[in-house]
DNA sequence: ATCGTTCATCGCAAATATACGATGAATAAG
DNA sequence: CTTATTCATCGTATATTTGCGATGAACGAT
């Protein structure tokens, strides 16, 4: 009787709602700022500038990998994490038009009779 | 021994993590859609368009309000609800900020070495 | 004053998310 | 083969989110 209605609403509000949840936590969008510095990195590397476990970053690590914000490869008993950065183009962009979107006709908000 | 961690992270990432949390469900994407095409509207307009009830949707509502996506007002029994257009402009510029950020120096990704 | 409408909030149940220690898989090095 | 390193996953505890019925507050209308 909770978090069941998502299925109930628009494959556009879906996706969007689900890359907004991957970033809704500070952890994530500061790996990706990491990930975005440090080129390549492994996720040690990841676990030293954040204040968390090592269980904690690879399940976060898990959740942008799922939206495809990121992407890992397995070499040997490292992992190579890096930005994909063709997704993350795509993302903004539907952001971007959600937001157009909700900001376009709104001179006639409630603001005129606020004061 | 959860959900305490936010607090350890920079104010920046903490407050876009707030916006993101608060547009990561497809009910509130939709309400602010719904509330950008309606002009001013009322909670109730808003519960007749989604399949949730009126308990929820009020939750959703606050949700949006608390981060300032949203501004109601009360007449009477009713209450006004409007789109805060110029909140909005300056939460989508963190969020431009943000994804220019991240995207900016990742020519050298791992899809380098990805064939 | 009473009634109906509109909505916020409370209290609860269930689902998810967050965090971590412990364990195990995979490989490199010895 | 043994050991050390790196990481994913499992299990678990706790916190948070989602959803709703019930209730009550605020007002307009009668």
């Amino acid at each position: 009787m909770a978090e069941h209605k998502r299925h109930l609403f628009d494959k556009d509000e879906i996706d969007i709602a689900e890359v907004a949840k991957a970033l809704s936590h500070p952890a994530r969008l500061k790996i990706l700022r990491i990930l975005s510095q440090m080129n390549v990195c492994m996720c040690g590397e990841i676990v030293d500038l954040l204040p968390l476990a090592q269980a904690t970053v690879s399940q976060h690590l898990k959740e942008l990998k799922r939206v495809n914000l990121v992407q890992g490869e397995i070499e040997g008993p490292k992992t190579c994490y890096c930005i994909n950065t063709d997704s993350i183009q795509k993302i903004f962009e539907k952001f971007q038009n959600y937001f157009n979107e909700i900001n376009k006709e709104c001179n006639r908000s409630c603001k005129t009779k606020k004061k």
